[in-house]
DNA sequence: GAAAAAAATACATGCATATGGTTTTTTTAC
DNA sequence: GTAAAAAAACCATATGCATGTATTTTTTTC
C-alpha cells in the first residue's frame, strides 16, 4: 500500500512500501525470464526465486501460491500493452498513411517481444487451468473493450467501415499470436520480418483502398 | 511391424502386429483427449493411461519416454492435417467463388478443433523443449513445403499474385490458431463464428477483386 | 515347448508446491 | 531513544505427483 502520509510535508519516504515495490518489480522480471526461457509448467518458484536476490520463502510472502504471481505478471503485462496499443491506435488515427509502418512498428516492438511471449505461456495455461482463467478474465474484457472502443471512435467517419477496420485490425494482431507460438517457431526470423512487411503492405493498400494494384 | 507374411495365402492375420496398431491407435486418442482437456504439462502418462485399457508399463512398452508419445501424436495429427489441407487447396482450386464457403469450413472442421488444439499445446511446449523440438521439425517443415508448394500450383496463372495468395492464406491460418490459444479464450462460441465469417466474406473479395465495394 | 515380445506390477528418484515455524528488519508508540 | 508490534525474509520440510526403471507375469510366435 502507498504511504498516504506522502504529501503531508514530510521528506521521509514510507521505506517498507518502497521495499516492497522494489521486490515485487524484481520478482516480475525474474518471472518474465523464466517463463519466456521454459514456458509456464517449467518455470518453477524456485527457479524464478533463484533469478532474485531473495529466498524463496521472501517470494512467497508476496504471492503464497504460484497462481497469484502468474495473476500478478500477465495483469502487469497486459496493462503495458494496452497503453502501448492504445498509443499506437492513437498514431494511426492521426494519419492512416502509416499503416503499413505502423504495423511493422508493432511486431517489432510488441507481438514479437519476450513480454508478448511471456502473456502467450500464461494464456495457453490458462485454457486448461480453471481458476488461473476465471482470474485473468476481467483484465482481458477490460483490454478487449478499451481497444475496441478506441477503434470504433478512430474510424468513425472513415471510407472503411468501422467493422472492416476492426476484423483487420483483429487479424492483425491474431495473426502475430499465430505467427510467434506455433507457425514462427520454425521459420526463420527474416522471413517472419519479410511476411510482416509484406502483410503490412497489404494492409496499407486496403485502408487505403487501392487494393487493384496490390493484387 | 507389417506381417510380411500376409499375401503367402495364410488366412491368419498378424495378430501381434494387429494389437500393437490397435493399442496404439486407443494410446493416440487418449493421449489427444488428454493434451486437449489438461494441456501439454499436466496431461501425465498416468492420466493417460487411465484413459486406456492398459497399464503404465504397457504404454511405456510403446513409448519409452512422454516425449516420444508426443512426437508421435504430433506426426499422426500433422499427417491427417496435410491430407485435409491439401483437399481443401484442391477444393478452392477447382472454384474459387468458393474461398468464403471453405474458409468457413477449414475453421469449424480444423482450426476450431480439440486435435488442432491438441497440436498447438505440443507446439507451444516445444518452444521451450528444445529436444521436442528438434524432433518434431522435419514433419512441420514437410507440412510447410507440401502445402507451399501446392499454393504456388493453384494460383501459378490467376489474377492474384502467388505470393499475395500466399500470405493470405498463411495468414488465415495464423489467425485462427491465434484465435484458439488466446484472443478466443474469452470470446462467446458464436463471435469468434461471426468474426470468422467475416474474414471469410472479406477474403473472397479480395480474392475477386471486388474489395472496393467491401469496404 | 522354447524363445521372444507384450503387458503388468512395484518402485526409486526427483522435483514442485506449499506450509510451518524462526530470524531479521522495519515501523510504531511511548 | 528504546521497546513493542508488525512486516518481511528466511529455512527446513512435508506432501504429492510425474517420470522412468527394473522385475515379473502373461501372451504370442516359431
Amino acid at each position: 500500500m502507498k504511504n498516504i502520509f506522502q504529501d503531508t510535508g514530510e521528506t521521509r519516504k514510507s521505506t517498507q512500501a518502497e521495499k516492497s515495490d522494489r521486490m515485487r518489480k524484481e520478482i516480475l522480471l525474474a518471472a518474465i525470464s523464466c517463463l519466456h526461457e521454459f514456458g509456464y509448467h517449467r518455470a518453477s518458484i524456485k527457479k524464478i526465486t533463484e533469478k532474485t536476490r531473495f529466498s524463496q520463502g521472501a517470494l512467497q510472502h508476496h504471492f503464497p501460491t504460484k497462481e497469484d504471481l502468474m495473476v500478478f505478471v500477465l495483469e502487469r503485462l497486459l496493462a503495458k500493452s494496452v497503453r502501448l496499443t492504445l498509443e499506437w491506435l492513437n498514431e494511426i488515427g492521426e494519419d492512416k498513411s502509416r499503416i503499413s509502418e505502423l504495423t511493422i512498428k508493432w511486431w517489432t516492438n510488441q507481438a514479437n517481444s519476450p513480454e508478448y511471449l511471456t502473456m502467450m505461456e500464461i494464456l495457453v495455461a490458462a485454457r486448461t487451468e480453471d481458476t488461473l482463467r476465471r482470474r485473468i478474465k476481467p483484465t482481458f474484457d477490460n483490454f478487449a473493450k478499451v481497444t475496441d472502443d478506441r477503434i470504433l471512435a478512430i474510424f468513425e467517419s472513415d471510407q472503411i467501415s468501422q467493422a472492416t477496420a476492426r476484423t483487420l485490425i483483429t487479424a492483425s494482431r491474431q495473426m502475430m499470436t499465430g505467427l510467434i507460438t506455433s507457425d514462427g517457431l520454425f521459420m526463420r526470423e527474416e522471413d517472419k520480418q519479410a511476411y510482416i512487411e509484406h502483410w503490412a503492405m497489404f494492409l496499407q493498400q486496403l485502408f487505403e483502398q487501392r487494393v487493384q494494384e496490390a493484387l
